[in-house]
DNA sequence: AAAGTTTGTAAATTCATTAAACAAACTTAG
DNA sequence: CTAAGTTTGTTTAATGAATTTACAAACTTT
């Protein structure tokens, strides 16, 4: 019952109008501003040298005149200070040091064998550690942490779930708040996948995507209006749990014939190691597909298949403008977009369909790890400027 | 890209906030509105007499002591003006003048034989004018109209496709609001019953819920944060078409194995004919159930499976706080209940289920047509103040 | 009857935006 | 090359909504 409105809060918003304004549209000049936003030249005017007063943009030299005075031009600076991004796998975890505009000033990817919560929080915390220690000399230093998890959160950041790491109920937020003395964000590994595809990948003009991330299991990342969709306990998403055969084969969660047991990695591989009558592993089936072996090529294809099934459900329940798919079978695209698309052009409502993307993720595995650098970056903001939607 | 913050925009924003308490807990004083919102007394004071001065709120006596001066306790003036709302269905039609508040001060349901697109919005005219023409004399009159229609619409109230009353494309909001001089609200029947069910049903104080209209199709309405999700287009909740068997036999909308193929009330109807021989109607097979025919029972009971199917989908992919079961079908409830919950219990995540509520619908046939009608009054205040999210 | 509470209004202050005016810097037409 | 017109960004005064402080009225409690 608060967030009433005074003249603070009209600060707040324009004061963050403008930025937003410096941080995607750069160079850009404060008539300019003015002219987009409706604010008088004197506001943008007086935001803009608060903006550089603290740091956060800066002049970088006149620009062309339109028939006038020149323009002085405006650009974000982004080294004002830096952001940590973790995206915590299963067998390994991807961590990176970010600037403020998202760009990877260093990357870490180390394996770890999945052992107890302790050993892998505390290697967590060393790679954390020698992250923030080459991070470069700047105004705000290491301004917070973000995490992608492959489990479920609650929005006080606690890891409520975590199947495929074993892990339940770690307070990771808390435990690397006091452990660094720094802001930390942590969510799952496909809502940071969402919200890297949404500011640094193909979703960058998209106010409303789905990033699934097909992995061991399948996991979905729901990006409505610009803003992360988390459902009333953080649990939205769950989108792998979806039965795509009401009396099909008993899944863990309880439910029957759910989506991921016909269309993740977990899948392929149990369903190669029947056909080919040994255990394989995605690599080397990626390899046999890639060298023209037919039979995992077809097991490819059929996954193509279920995975469209799946996307066709995606489409009907949530109707995006854009369906994202990311994760480690995102690998075998060449095989599967086409019974994919297939499948599409043939069951899905016509309507929805027109205004419709499917495509697979660029960033590859940095999805998620962006994603969680922008957690925190994002975090940074919000504390110092109210966030509000644009587009 | 237009929003900016400047008095005006506090203004209302405070002027909605405190006419959301005068709205929602009253009796209620100024100064427990100060007390409440954080808001200075002087504040609350200016805007409540503002209201008062426009007659949307009233002083209705002094109300009793907590050891100082008594206060001046205020009501909202739910009789300022008058809505209309109006639920059209596939063979009939239910129309409602509310007052304000909702309250319902006079209802038609008229029947039509599902004519041509003009036989049926002539007919819808008529229906309108006569509630308008009974309207009790008031400040503001007939504020608007609400409509919730069996089909998709777009943000601009065109009614792009409606399958079961064979429409498709038809500029129902422009013609009314040409005729009528008045703001009109047209939507989807589903999200209409959603609101219908947050604003005056068992979704009071659920900011997360899910309304599953169960008709001769299968539709629902999404509230997430308050709020009505439409999707990219209009187009989400289409719920009824997410497959439930990727094998299963073709819907009319090009998919395999929809939900709405096995736990509507066509498919109830048709597999009751089939069963029993003879074509039937729902009325009557509700009576048989009643008196105890167990064939018909079974019948029921066979849709609560199917049903649950669905709904473990619907917790797994939204993660609601309440589903509320509507539409014709909920008449069921008795048979349907027992073997919908027990299929939950067996195949839905613990996480998500514990904070779950699922119900049938309390308003019955009048979630769709008193959303309708709260659709014209939110637009109604929406222009005088700024809608903010509250609790 | 005196003291303390609660309610609601009034007056003075604060502060971010707007509107209007303007100086500086530049382009272009003749 | 000059005069006129444009564009940029700052300065100054005005606006108006909220806050702070003060206060009177109405009431309860001791």
């Amino acid at each position: 019952m608060k967030q009433t409105g005074d003249l603070n809060l009209v600060k707040k918003i324009n004061k963050s109008i403008v930025l937003h304004h410096i941080r995607t549209d750069s160079p850009i000049s404060r008539a300019r501003i003015a002219e987009i936003t409706g604010l008088t030249k004197a506001t943008v005017s007086s935001l803009v040298n608060e903006l550089i007063e603290s740091s956060l943009a800066q002049e970088i030299g006149v620009g062309e005149s339109s028939g006038g005075r020149k323009p002085m031009m405006l650009l974000f600076n982004g080294t004002a200070g830096y952001a940590i991004g973790v995206d915590l796998g299963v067998h390994d975890m991807l961590a990176v040091l970010t600037d403020l505009t998202g760009k990877v000033i260093r990357e870490n990817r180390i394996l770890h064998h999945n052992g107890s919560v302790e050993q892998v929080t505390q290697l967590l915390k060393t790679t954390i550690r020698e992250l923030i220690e080459t991070a470069p000399e700047s105004v705000y230093g290491v301004i917070g942490i973000g995490l992608g998890v492959p489990g479920i959160c609650d929005e006080e950041g606690n890891l409520l779930f975590a199947p495929n790491l074993g892990w339940e109920n770690v307070q990771l937020q808390g435990q690397l708040e006091a452990e660094f003395g720094l802001p930390v964000v942590i969510d799952n590994e496909a809502n940071a996948g969402a919200v890297g595809e949404k500011q640094f990948g193909a979703g960058k003009d998209t106010a409303n995507l789905i990033y699934v991330s097909i992995g061991m299991g399948i996991g979905a990342g729901i990006i409505i209006k610009n803003e992360l969709y988390r459902g009333a306990t953080g649990f939205a998403g769950e989108i792998g749990h979806i039965s795509i055969q009401h009396d099909g084969p008993k899944c863990r969660c309880g439910s029957l014939g759910c989506w991921e047991l016909y269309a993740s990695e977990h899948a392929l591989l149990e369903q190669a190691a029947r056909e080919l009558g040994h255990e394989v592993d995605l690599e080397s089936l990626l390899t046999q597909a890639e060298s023209g072996d037919a039979r995992v090529i077809e097991l490819f294809e059929r996954l193509g298949y279920y995975l469209g099934v799946g996307v066709v459900n995606i489409i009907n329940g949530y109707n995006p403008e854009f369906i994202i798919l990311g994760g480690r079978l995102a690998g075998g695209e060449k095989w599967l977009m086409k019974p994919l698309l297939e499948l599409l052009e043939k069951r899905s409502l016509p309507h929805p369909r027109k205004q419709l993307r499917v495509e697979f993720s660029q960033l590859r595995d940095r999805s998620t790890v962006l994603g969680a650098a922008s957690f925190a970056v994002a975090k940074f903001f919000a504390s110092t400027t109210v966030s509000v939607d644009r587009n």
